[in-house]
DNA sequence: ATCCCTGTATAACGCTGTTATGGCACGATG
DNA sequence: CATCGTGCCATAACAGCGTTATACAGGGAT
């Protein structure tokens, strides 16, 4: 009982993580406010000093978090099948996209947003995890200009063309500014993903 | 020399409107972290307390530099005359609203950043000024229909995708977040405009 | 002249991130 | 076995935040 610790007592590494925890599950349920050194480390049981030692401050441990919203989206969009229809691919990888962001609303918030928790911005180390994912996205394209569904050109070209449509509905979609339709997936969401694959196909990236 | 106040003086309700000088000027050159009370009415030669009498707190001033932000992109979007191209003419709006979020990215963060100052979010009377500038993309859309340059459909609907995608394409170039290129303008935002477009112009929104 | 009411400054409360201090428990060492 | 050293954590404090209570000053109305 002196050297073996409990599952529920802090042991070292334990802390570490359960203030992870802790700070993933504050950000879900209660919203990216929630996410303050004091509650993160209430939560985890311990006082806020374990938030400096194991991470130096908050916009680490955000950091943290924002890696972890990172490897959820690739858990999404880096496993689907690939079909013989590159194009329905597409379509499937943008809706894996959203289906993450409606799933980690908040997270996908925190991980984009221009505007975000103490002044915290996205670094090059996040820009790189990011871009892992982003890679899924540019085969996905490249192998639809391979099939000659997509005109030829420079795939992260096109691929960045893609995420900036996804990223653009989806963030429109979390903030409520849904003007027009009751579905709008099925009446923004798609139209304009087959009809920017639609122009893609017809007209070559340069 | 008692009755009328100098311009460096409050004087009642010129100490409003000061304050929304100052603050829309500490937003444009230290960002949003810089919109506190105190720091808005030091820039404003009063106290804090000058904040609550004339907006009750810190979130009704940020709806009103919102609306502010609003206006300047009605500007921006609202003004530009209409051509027999009309494709030609979304697309000009299109840069139109990108050249608003350039020269004012911190107030573009703030309009529509998902998590934003202190918990605040958009309420009903900004979706209300943001559909005002929606309705002209969406006359310009209406009149690209009626001349045939895309396919028939609901306006609206074909606007709020036009919107998704000028404001992917906005909020990852403010975030810094350009993968690729570096002319993305014409690497991308062009490219994801006139595919896009050609798509829309191919297939009827439905 | 008196009263009232509006606007303002001062000070305080509770919250935030962060830091300094002190103590405790551990592993290594003599 | 005893002692030292090191690393982790709790407590408390500081500066800043939004907000609120209080007191005061000044002008308009009666």
């Amino acid at each position: 009982m002196t050297s073996t610790r409990s599952q529920t007592e802090p042991d070292g590494e334990g802390v570490r993580r359960r203030l992870l925890e802790s700070a993933a599950l504050l950000l879900d349920e209660e919203g990216p406010e929630a996410l303050s050194a004091r509650k993160v480390a209430t939560a985890a049981g311990v006082s806020t000093m374990a938030v400096y030692t194991h991470f130096g401050g908050m916009p680490a441990l955000v950091r943290e978090i924002v890696a972890e919203g990172f490897r959820r989206l690739y858990d999404h969009v880096g496993s689907l099948p690939q079909s013989h229809d590159t194009v329905a691919d597409l379509i499937e990888l943008a809706f894996a996209y959203r289906a993450n962001a409606r799933e980690n609303p908040h997270l996908y918030s925190v991980m984009f947003g221009a505007t975000s928790l103490g002044g915290y911005r996205l670094a090059p180390q996040e820009h790189a995890s990011g871009l892992y994912t982003f890679t899924v996205l540019s085969g996905a394209v490249g192998r639809a200009m391979a099939a000659g569904a997509i005109g030829a050109g420079d795939p992260d070209r096109v691929a960045q063309q893609l995420w900036a449509a996804m990223h653009g509905y989806v963030m429109l979609e979390l903030a409520g500014l849904n003007l027009v339709s009751s579905d709008p997936v099925e009446e923004v969401f798609r139209p304009l993903l087959t009809s920017l694959l639609e122009g893609l196909s017809t007209q070559p990236d340069r």
